[in-house]
Formats: structure tokens, C-alpha cells, sequence
DNA sequence: CTTTTAAATGTACCAGAGTACACCAAAAGT
DNA sequence: ACTTTTGGTGTACTCTGGTACATTTAAAAG
């Protein structure tokens, strides 16, 4: 990564600074009146500079600043926020924007393969023997095949549930890891959500 | 804190998601575009009905919208990273930067009380009955006092382990949450190093 | 010693953005 | 039946904010 001036490190770190303290990005005239600068246009050119150095990036909008670098960023890129699935609304696609309840940050190591990510809140002890409690937090790769043995969400009967994916040759069915849940044999509609790929646990 | 409508409840997460998105509030022309409202000023008397009730605060600037409540606010102070603990080096301090892997993001709301956090990787299957596995990454609040029944991790022989603290009028003791292990009961040099607060875990 | 680059000033322009006012319509209370 | 709340439309106004152009100064590079 290319160097920056020290004018435009000075400009970089308050850029962020703002961002930290107001919650929005600041525009150029309140960028000037920080840095005793007394034209928005000296602070377009440094700001252009870091966008061709990389360090930010720039929508020709109010505002429209977006710090790049993690070792400026507030909230660096080492973490990805996946939407949280909160009570799925009938018919709708699970991450239809109307089941989303907020978005939670996740461990970048959770994103191997590709697609989208999100979060569900686990309900019931059908999982204990696989580590999963009831609360916790599955992370889930959003696909709709799986294979034999992995742990995914499906939806039956426009309920979610997280079990464990078995197919063989006569079957495909699912298995809860609780000696106390009978196996699902899908019947009708159902359909597999994703594969779950991480779990956040609060413990209290 | 009061409730709010469907419609306000929509255009809240919208902004958070906008946040999330672009790196910037979004404006109120934005926001009618994205509910399929044709004028501004339905968007500004909902975002003045969010502010009185809390939820949001706002800047008569461009795009000076900032999210209050934390169950939907995106963005930096929704995540903290600590530093992953690797190999313990003896004779350093746990939290000693010798002893830090690297810094993982984990969910604002695995902090609730003050003090450090870090993390750390689960050797053994010493905690299965308690949903931890080997591997799993456990989130930790640095502390050298624990109360009985709290999981914690604690420092015997050089060695860092998790076990439950169980204290009573007789004695102190560790216990494993696996049949298959003995109670410890610590003799000599040993500390208290923290409460476990969090799980996380990477299914492969 | 000249050229280049970084840094800054000042004026000007126009779309973007927040807001005020008048008015409409359906749903929910009372 | 009436009123309040919620949700929405359209126009208009003003200041904010990004950008363009012309010009200047000082320091570094060649």
C-alpha cells in the first residue's frame, strides 16, 4: 500500500475520528474548518488522493465517505456482519428483508466458501449432543443442497429447524443429535436453508 | 422503551442496513425510494416520530442520522475485537502480547461487565456436557474472582484450563463438565484468569 | 535553477438534502 | 359519529455540500 503525506494521515484519522463520534461521515466544509483550512477544495484534493491510494473510498453523494484501510477503519475488515433471522414470516425467502432482525459482526475465519451468510437464533435441545443449545446463534451459508452428515436449516411447514442432514440410499432424512427426538422424514414441502457453518454462544 | 409501528420498525432496520451497506446514512429522498414512498416528508415525519421515541438520533445535516438503540445499530460499537490467546508462554502475564495469536471480532453482546476480554482456543473435551467442544473458541472477561458455578478459565501449572468453579463452606474446586474427568482440586500456584462469557465455533 | 508536487485560497455553480405548509385517506380509538 | 393516529402526496424554499476553474505559495526533486 502506497504512503501517505502527513497532511493527508492527519485528514485520514479525523475522517475516521468523525465517523466514530457523529456516526456519519463529515463533509468537506466541516473537514476544512477542523484542519484550519479555509477552501473545501484543498480538502477534495487530499481526499482524492486518498481514494487513488486506496485508503477511502468516495460516492459523489453528501457525505459519501467509506474508510477502506483497517488499520484506520472503525471496525475493521476483519470482521463480516451477516443479517440475524429473527421469527420467519410465512412465505416470504428466509432473508427477505422482512425477517431480518439486525445484523451481528461474525469471525471473517466463519466465510470459507462462497453466497450469503446469515443467523438464527436456535430454538430447542434437539441439538445438544452436537454442541448446539438452545439460544445460541448458528451461522449458516445460505444454500439449498447439502451433503450427506452435514448440519443445516430447513424449513418444513414454514418452520426452521437446524438438524443434521443424512441421505443413503434409501432415505434422505434428518437426524436431531438428542436421543430424545425422533428423526424427521421430510413429507411434502420442505427445502434446505443453508449449511451451518459456525456457532456464537452468549454465556450468562 | 416505547413500541413502534410496522412502518417505523421497516424504516429503522432500513437505515441500519444502509449503514451497514454503503458506510453512510442514507437521506430521506433514499430512504422514500426504498419504501416506495413518493415524498420526503412522509420519511421525515416517521424519522421524527423514531427520534421522540428514541431510537434514533438525528443532525439537521445531510444524512445526520444516527442509530441509538443498540438492537439495531450497526456499525463499529456493535463489534470488539480481543486478542485470540495462543500457546501460554510461562512466566508471562496471560494478556502479555507474546501470548496474543491475533484479534478476532466477536458480538457487542457478549461484553456486559467492564474489565478485558480475549479468547481463547479449547483443548480437550474436558466441557462437552457443557457444549464445549475442542476447537470451539471461548470468549473470556478477564478477572481474578469468580463466583460458584460460573465457567471460567484459570491458570494451574502453567497451563490454562476451563472447568466450572464450584466453591463451597469445605473447599474450591474445578469441575469438568464429562463424567470421564476427575474434579481438580488445585494444589499450590493457581489462578483465576477470567469468566467465560461467550462460544464461538467454526463447523468445517 | 527550473520543474514538479503538495498544500492552500477564492469564486462560482448546481444538484442534493432537510424542512415547512397545505391537503388527502384509511385505520384505530373513544 | 367524531377525533386522533398513522401514513402518504405535492410544491416550494433555502442552505448544504460536492465539484470546477483560476491562481498562489512553499517545499522537494531533478
Amino acid at each position: 500500500m502506497k504512503t501517505l503525506t502527513e497532511r493527508q494521515k492527519e485528514l485520514l484519522k479525523l475522517i475516521a475520528r468523525n465517523i466514530e463520534e457523529k456516526g456519519y461521515p463529515p463533509s468537506y466544509q466541516e473537514l476544512a474548518n477542523h484542519m484550519n483550512i479555509k477552501s473545501k477544495f484543498a480538502i477534495l484534493k487530499h481526499i482524492d488522493a486518498l481514494v487513488s491510494k486506496g485508503f477511502l473510498e468516495k460516492d459523489s453523494s453528501a457525505r459519501g465517505l467509506r474508510i477502506i484501510d483497517p488499520e484506520y477503519a472503525p471496525g475493521s475488515k476483519t470482521e463480516v456482519n451477516v443479517p440475524l433471522i429473527g421469527r420467519v414470516a410465512a412465505g416470504f425467502p428466509i432473508l427477505a428483508q422482512e425477517n431480518v432482525e439486525r445484523y451481528i459482526p461474525i469471525p471473517r475465519a466463519m466465510i470459507k466458501s462462497e453466497g450469503r451468510y446469515f443467523a438464527l437464533k436456535v430454538r430447542g435441545d434437539s441439538m445438544i449432543n452436537a454442541g448446539i443449545f438452545e439460544d445460541d446463534l448458528v451461522v449458516v451459508n445460505s444454500t439449498n443442497s447439502a451433503h450427506n452428515k452435514e448440519i443445516i436449516v430447513a424449513l418444513l411447514n414454514d418452520e426452521v429447524t437446524v438438524k443434521r442432514l443424512i441421505t443413503n440410499q434409501k432415505q434422505v432424512y434428518l437426524k436431531a443429535e438428542n436421543p430424545a427426538y425422533d428423526d424427521i422424514y421430510p413429507q411434502g414441502e420442505w427445502s434446505i436453508q443453508g449449511k451451518v457453518v459456525g456457532l456464537i454462544r452468549e454465556i450468562h
